[in-house]
DNA sequence: AAGTGTTCCAAAACCGGTTTCGGAAGTCAA
DNA sequence: TTGACTTCCGAAACCGGTTTTGGAACACTT
């Protein structure tokens, strides 16, 4: 009869058993108005025809789709996020308990995002968002209020009032990165920040003076620098900031990226991070392990965070209050190497450094 | 009248018009019984009502979900693969053309795919399903072959006749290597290896032999070694290998994993890779790049790859004979810094290594 | 015996599209 | 003028579920 391979309608079912579709359906959907003897033989038949209803069937008249959709970002060409991989692995570990699934799509632009978003709900693929890498200013979260359509952001933006977001507390671990090199003996601490559009970058920076300002410690603005959020942002906000005549001993920077750079600007003037100057990022990049010291770093699990944010979405859709739904987490040190004690004052490391800045090559040949 | 937000549906833009529904689906299925004039007027009012039609209702009737599956096996907590970020990627943006997408799951175990295959197929969520990571004897394959439900696989196994797959060509690769290392004067080549289960395993072993046999090099079976595929497989590897009486001088190693933990186990006892010895990974993982040295190493772009499965399955969908879907590529070598030109012979090497490998400590520590 | 509830389920409407069927109107040749 | 074709589109069936409606059968008052 049915032409798809093997796929039993609740038709068959009925007819099965003798009785009307819609009786098929109230017993599958626990209604209470079913005599026993009937139940037991339509669950029987169900069993022995292995019977499972068709998703898009009930969705049509559901209006539910039981999935929930995420858009990732994606540069050009430039390889996803590690951290992402982990953050959708707790999504889908939350969603399987419940019979959900995650629909995954990318985006290249900012416009192709929305392109995206208002594609996924027009065609009603999706229930719900999951909003990653939040912006001060964010298009997709201004798009989706506006259309009142269900959705949870993992970080927050610059307005966190009146929608759901789960977010790591940014300023509380940047604060307290400061007190803890502060409590290794280093005076003179630097920041290096990613650029202030985003979010986290703005409130990371916040942690950081606000930890200064907490123990005491005026705040030097020659000791902070900003830039873009790679390697090479991490170089040359390393020079910038060690070509100072008072250098940092202690460098905490934005994100892990940014904190391989100085590391590899550290190297190449001859500076063990660990010992000579400190170094501490924040990710919990896998990479840092491998690093030469391995790289000291704050850290939330990805996969925990996925978890966390699927089920707020779930909550959401089940018609909790936004406002209700808004957590923040604190990201956890992770140490490995890359931080000690300093071995030498601000002066001193100048003066190692006065030389070698000058003597230094252009590139990084590496010599025999 | 409609509670949904703002959901215009095909009946509206039909009222709006003055035709039936039928006729509005025609004109936006491309249908040529219709005239001009009807047609632009239809077209307009689904512009001006900004009209999408419903995937779920769409689907009801065609049996078609415009929707891909791919489930990603995940260990225990484990964190998830950066090849596989990016081969989603790669998949999500072939999709994004046509209009489809993919729907993500992961599953932490075997019996655990096989259910999750289940559900979803019987769910009729998705059309068609990407199986990645392939084994010799696969059961998710064996289960979608009898179910006869599309799939492409990346990787093939131990049977690789009647279903679609993309592959590297690992034998040529793996020989390509061994021709690699023995250009630049190494002769005691060694195999690091993984576990004969893995299809991919079998065939980069089996590519290192015949790269031995096409030179007339005699294998020696001491030279191989096979380890579970992980940083420490590769410590354990490179152990077994190296202490021996006559090591070789330069390994080829199955995974970047693997070569990463030969290169630690070499860094321990104060061997450079690179110039004392010669190490080769496959996988082109960026971590590879932060590594001292930077690893060498094989690679195959996982975005390009996602893309070449994810067309070739909708090719399949399409009517196209799986037996016409199977194609192999070459990865590319990346060379960094960890190969290079013996500086030793083996004798030598074996020397150098005996003392080291006495006074070796039981652990890593640092020292200062 | 008639009226009033319950209990249980069949039948039909509905979700929002696609596709089939058939017929009205117009065109053209005979 | 009539018959045969086209052209174009309305009406209805259909996909496979869920939900509403209503009524048969039975038990229980009064």
């Amino acid at each position: 009869m049915s032409r798809l391979r093997g796929s039993v309608t609740i038709d068959d079912v009925a007819r099965h058993v003798g009785v009307a579709k819609g009786t098929v359906s109230r017993v599958l959907n626990n209604y209470t108005d079913i005599s026993d003897s009937t139940r037991k033989r339509i669950l029987k038949a169900v069993q022995d025809l292995g019977y499972q209803p068709s998703a898009t069937a009930r969705n049509l008249k559901r209006g539910r789709q039981d999935t929930l959709g995420i858009i990732i970002p994606v540069g050009h060409g430039n390889g996803a996020d590690p951290f992402l991989a982990e953050f959708i692995d707790g999504i889908a570990r939350a969603l399987d308990e419940l019979g959900l699934d995650l629909l995954v799509t990318t985006a290249h632009s900012r416009d192709h995002v929305i392109q995206t978003l208002k594609r996924l709900i027009a065609r009603r693929k999706v229930d719900g968002f999951i909003v990653t890498r939040t912006e001060v200013d964010d298009p997709r979260i201004a798009y989706l209020n506006e259309l009142n359509f269900p959705f949870v952001a993992h970080g927050r933006t610059g307005d966190p009032s009146g929608y759901a977001w789960f977010d790591i507390d940014n300023e509380a671990t940047f604060a307290d990165g400061v007190r803890h090199l502060y409590s290794l003996g280093h005076e003179r601490i630097g920041f290096v920040g990613g650029s202030l559009d985003l979010n986290f970058a703005r409130q990371r920076r916040e942690g950081y003076r606000q930890g200064l300002e907490a123990l005491g410690v005026r705040h030097d603005p020659d000791l902070e620098t900003i830039q873009t959020i790679s390697e090479e942002g991490g170089l040359a906000g390393a020079e910038a900031l060690l070509s100072q005549a008072a250098p940092p001993t202690a460098m905490l920077c934005a994100t892990d990226a940014l904190a391989i750079g100085v590391v590899q600007f550290c190297r190449k003037l001859g500076l063990k991070a660990g010992s000579d100057v400190t170094v501490i990022g924040y990710d919990g990049l896998p990479v840092g392990e491998y690093l030469d010291p391995p790289l000291t770093t704050y850290s939330q699990s990805a996969q925990e965070a996925g978890g966390r944010v699927a089920r707020m979405l779930i909550d959401l859709l089940d018609g909790k209050e936004p406002q209700t739904l808004q957590a923040l987490a604190k990201a956890r040190l992770i140490r490995r190497a890359s931080d000690g004690a300093p071995s030498m004052t601000s002066d001193a490391l100048a003066n190692v450094l006065r030389d070698r800045l000058n003597q230094q090559p252009p590139s990084g040949s590496k010599g025999e």
